[in-house]
DNA sequence: CTGAAAGCGCTAACAC
DNA sequence: GTGTTAGCGCTTTCAG
């Protein structure tokens, strides 16, 4: 490994002096600086961080825990965000999965003070509450996509709500009346509040909410539950009485309802308008007609996440400890006026 | 900081004496070793991994260079099956995206060796061959999804042609003589693949190949490409003389051929059979029928990766520097045999 | 503006 | 079985 030392010998000057180049510090000759860097670029020199981190104790390296973001579609977007926003910092990632078991999440946290990183994005797939008996070292961390109870960790999460509201907003605006609603597993925090919203925007809009109409999509424990959006979207559709649209826990969902259409012959959106949630681009411009849908943004959280994290780490905590972000609706074309 | 010393202080013995503890080496009295374990758990103590590195320069953390495929939905499986294959060992991962960029390439490299990294696993999204020009520092290393010119570096790819092979024997063994072929973006080495297997496929069971029947999924550049798999599809079913069965260059193509199919009325199975390629769950399990698809071996390669650049790290090259992971079919409801 | 000395936490090499 | 000494590459502190 060539050091400090050997670019020092080589550039005629001492180790501290190589050391105030490559960091940039204090005031030095330009002359000795390009000597300096000259040495660093014959050599091949590269600083050593571990030996910076040993001195410093100063890390380079933030960690990244996620439950099973990282290795499942949906949320990877997430990541995205906080690996492009990290690419014009000088850190990288030191990322470790969990598979949502509290062992594994212990182990990961073991790791991260071995490595003595600076700060942890801790990334869940699905919109939730982290539970009450979690465990948070003191290092930095920014929780995206969950929250800590009481709000004892800055967070980052979807505004989910106003995302469901403006949801069945835009389907009243067309003209529909008539509006099904199938659910997200309802264990996910993320369903209970598009739900809740599906609730007050019929009733803001004078709608009557019809319970038949309301059906899960997946039922089951989380990471192990099963899709039924199929069967019980097909079901309410092969009815003259029939909803003009349906509004989708996900677009997972949404790709099951569509299937539930074409199947029983309805055409999407003259028959049936779709709506769905999260703008998973597989999904949503792979279909025809591509869906219209409630996009999360999995991208500017994660951005926001870097942003958040390298304040607190440089000492200026947050004024807003806990951020709902706002959703977009992305207007495709499964949804048109009733007929 | 709790060091090793602070450990040793409080059990009465020496600071190497705890290291040996914490290592596992050479023997060590019961007691001694109790004393000892008991003080670790005291003060809470974790090994510092920066100075075990700079003293022994063996890193435990390994490198994971992606295009995209982390954040992007269709490969994660690689990486999926890298992490779990992980878990059972003493390495973690740094992670870099590059966006297939060769500047950001370069600045991963650099990140490696400023960590000391001990080895590097190198994981494209598509399966293709590293440009000629691509520099690859002497670091341990192991391709995944590529391979390198005149395989100078390990490697472990998806064998597509046995995989394209398959599917076309599948669709055979139904019965169908009648295949149309929505081929993935040409430009991927898979796509030639894919490709050439699906012609032997046909020449092997004494079918001629219709040319107007081969038409395009996707067409551009590569990570700016369109999917155009629908049109081209509609147009050839939109034909009393239509293939009975569809192989797609991947699942997300299908998924557009089956849109296609419904768009005109057709049902799949019964009126057109449709494999897939790649297994993507989304799509394969979320359309009704599920599809039948090639499934790419991402997880066992992923496993089998890592088992190679420890052997690697441990001083044990392979013998087969470059391996072939076998594509199994799987059967689901979306090929029947034709009517 | 530049250099010298010290020490971060750990383990290799050697002693006892 | 256990302890001592030294040094990995860097930056902090202090001197010049």
């Amino acid at each position: 490994m060539v050091s400090i030392k050997d670019v020092a010998a080589l550039a005629g000057v001492s180790d501290r002096t190589v050391s105030r180049v490559v960091n940039g510090e204090g005031l030095i000759r330009p002359k000795t600086k390009k000597k300096v860097q000259k040495a660093i670029e014959t050599l091949g020199y590269v600083p050593n961080q571990a030996a910076r981190l040993m001195r410093t104790s100063r890390s380079s390296v933030l960690g990244l825990i996620t439950d099973v973001v990282s290795t499942t579609p949906f949320s990877t977007d997430i990541v995205r965000g906080i690996q492009d926003a990290l690419d014009d910092t000088p850190y990288t990632l030191l990322t470790v999965n969990t598979s949502a078991d509290p062992a594994k999440e212990q182990r990961a946290w073991k790791i991260f003070r071995e490595h003595g990183i600076g700060g942890v994005f801790y990334v869940t797939m699905f919109h939730r509450h982290v539970p009450r008996d979690t465990e948070f070292p003191s290092t930095p961390t920014v929780l995206v996509n969950c929250s800590a109870p009481d709000q004892a960790l800055p967070s980052i999460v979807p505004d989910d709500y106003q995302g469901g509201l403006d949801a069945v907003r835009h389907l009243v605006e067309q003209g529909h009346r008539k509006i099904a609603y199938v659910v997200l597993n309802e264990l996910i925090l993320a369903a209970d509040l598009r739900g809740r919203a599906f609730f007050d925007g019929l009733a803001a809009a004078g709608i009557e909410v019809r319970k038949e109409w309301i059906v899960p999509g997946r039922v089951g424990a989380i990471f192990a539950d099963k899709l039924v959006a199929f069967e019980n979207a097909r079901r309410i559709l092969d009815n003259p009485d029939r909803p003009t649209a349906v509004v989708c826990g996900n677009d997972e969902i949404a790709l099951q309802v569509y299937c539930a259409a074409t199947d029983l012959g309805l055409r999407v959106p003259d028959d049936v308008s779709i709506i769905g949630f999260d703008d998973f681009q597989v999904i949503t411009t792979g279909i025809q007609p591509p869906l219209t849908t409630m996009a999360l943004p999995y991208r500017d959280m994660g951005a926001l996440a870097v942003r958040m994290l390298l304040d607190i780490i440089a000492g200026h905590p947050p004024k807003k400890k806990h951020v709902e972000y706002r959703c977009e609706l992305v207007i495709r074309n499964s949804v048109s006026p009733p007929k």
